[in-house]
DNA sequence: TAGTGGTCTAGACCACAGC
DNA sequence: CTGTGGTCTAGACCACTAT
C-alpha cells in the first residue's frame, strides 16, 4: 500500500510535494479538484500526520493548493500569464553582467517639496527635502538617469554622502530599513535634459522606473529612473 | 522570562515570527546578524522546538533570514531596491479595474517559423507555427497588441478557437500546463502596422512585454504585446 | 456527528560546523 | 566534543464544514 519509499536522501515531505506537483502537471488532477486529505496521505505513505502536514502547507504557500477548513485542500486556479518581474539595483545589474559600473553625481540640493512632491511624500508643501540627480554609466556609457528625493527625516545625512563612491540605494540601505514600496513602469519620450544626460535625442523611448518607498511609517524616497529604451530592458525568468 | 503570551489568537508561530521581524525592522538585527538559535528561542517564548523551527523555517523560505547547518541563523541580506513586480493577464487587469475587456482578432494563421522564430521555439526553419495578432481594448480604448506565436505540438486546436470570446491566454492554460517563462520589458517606438491597431502615431513610446514560455519540455508560445506608453503602466507594491 | 484542516507538544536521530 | 539546523514521530486539542 505504501508508496515506493527509496533509499535516496530525498526528505519525506519532499517526496510527497514532488507527489502532489507530479499529479497537477500531468493533468490527472486539474483546478478544483479535491485532493487527498491530510488523513489519506498518512495512511498512503505510512508517515505522520505533521510530516504530510508539512508538504501540503508548503504547496499552499506556493499557491498550488488551496485548503478551506472543515471542508478539504482544492488545486488552486493556474495564472498562467502571471509572470513576477525582479527588478535589482543598477549598480549590482551592471556588475552581475560583468561590466563596469560608474556614478556621476550632478546635482545634490536641499529644495522645498512643491505640491505634487508634498502629496507623494504625504508632508506640507514647502518642507524641504533632499535631493539628487545621478547618471549611472555602464562600461562609460549612460544607462540610466536617477532623479531622486529623499525625506530628511529618514535619512538626515543624505547630503553628506559622496554619490560617485557609494549610490544613493546602498545608503538608503543603511539609514531607513525598506518598510514597503509602490512602484510603476512606463514608456515615455526623453524630456529635453533627460535625453542630455543619456545621450541621445529628445523625445527617445525611454524606459520609466518610478518608485516610493517607505520605511519606519514615513515616505522615505520617491524616485524616477530613467533608461534609454534601445539600451536597456528588464529581463527574467520563472519557473 | 515568558515573552508576554496574550491572549489573543494569534497563532505562537506568527507571533514568534513577529518578534524576529520587528528586531530586523527596527534596526536592532542587521545584515548578517546571528538570530537566536532555535534552542534559545525555545527557552524564551516557552514552547516547544517544532513551533520555533516552523516560524524560523517560514522566514527563511521568505527570504528574511538564512541558516546554515552547524553554524546559525543569520539576517538576509536586504535588498533595498529589489522590486517584485508581478503582470496579470490583460483580460484580468482590466476587469479588476472594473472596465470592459474586449478582444479583436485581427490574424489568425498558420505559417512557417523564419530563422528567428525557429531559434526561440528551438525548432528547424520552415517548421508551422500559429500566429495570431489580437487587439485588446479597455473600455473601447485599443490598450494592447498581442503578437503571438504558438508551438503546434503544444496547442493543436489553437487555431479552432475564438478569440474574440476567449483569450489565447485562456486556452493556452488549459492546452498546455505552465513550466516555465523568461521575459523582456522595453521600450520602443510604435512601427507604423502595432501603431495604426492602437490609434497612435508612428513611433510613439510604447511599453514591450516580451514573453517565451514552455511547457512539456518544449516552447509553446512566444508573444510581443505593445502598449500605448502614455496610457499602460505595470504598477505595484511590495512589503 | 464525523471528517477536515490549524496548531502544538515532547521527545528523537541525523549531518554538519566550529572549537 | 558541543551546539547548530534538518527532519520526523505519535500523539493531542481546537475550529470549522458538511451531512
Amino acid at each position: 500500500m505504501d508508496e515506493q519509499i527509496a533509499q535516496d536522501s530525498t526528505p519525506i515531505f519532499q517526496r510527497i510535494k514532488d507527489y502532489l506537483l507530479g499529479e497537477i502537471a500531468s493533468g490527472r488532477w486539474k483546478e478544483g479538484d479535491l485532493v487527498p486529505s491530510e488523513q489519506a496521505l498518512v495512511r498512503q505513505f505510512g508517515v505522520s500526520r505533521m510530516t504530510v502536514n508539512r508538504a501540503v502547507r508548503e504547496l499552499t504557500a506556493e499557491q498550488v493548493l488551496t485548503r478551506r477548513q472543515g471542508s478539504g485542500t482544492y488545486v488552486a486556479p493556474q495564472k498562467y500569464q502571471a509572470t513576477l518581474v525582479e527588478i535589482r539595483n543598477i549598480a549590482d545589474e551592471v556588475r552581475a553582467r560583468g561590466h563596469v559600473h560608474a556614478s556621476h553625481p550632478r546635482l545634490l540640493e536641499q529644495s522645498p517639496a512643491g505640491e505634487t512632491l508634498a502629496r507623494q511624500f504625504e508632508l506640507e508643501p514647502g518642507t524641504p527635502l533632499f535631493h539628487s540627480l545621478i547618471v549611472h554609466d555602464e562600461n562609460g556609457r549612460p544607462i540610466q538617469v536617477e532623479d531622486r528625493w529623499v525625506n530628511p527625516a529618514c535619512a538626515p545625512a543624505y547630503l553628506d554622502q559622496d554619490f560617485a563612491r557609494i549610490t544613493p540605494n546602498e545608503h538608503l540601505m543603511e539609514a531607513a530599513p525598506l518598510q514597503g514600496a509602490t512602484y510603476s513602469i512606463e514608456a515615455l519620450p526623453a524630456p529635453r535634459e533627460v535625453a542630455e544626460m543619456l545621450g541621445i535625442g529628445t523625445g527617445t523611448s525611454c524606459l520609466v522606473l518610478k518608485r516610493r518607498t517607505t520605511s519606519g511609517g514615513r515616505v522615505a524616497s520617491v524616485v524616477t529612473m530613467w533608461h534609454p529604451g534601445h539600451l536597456y530592458k528588464f529581463t527574467g525568468s520563472v519557473g
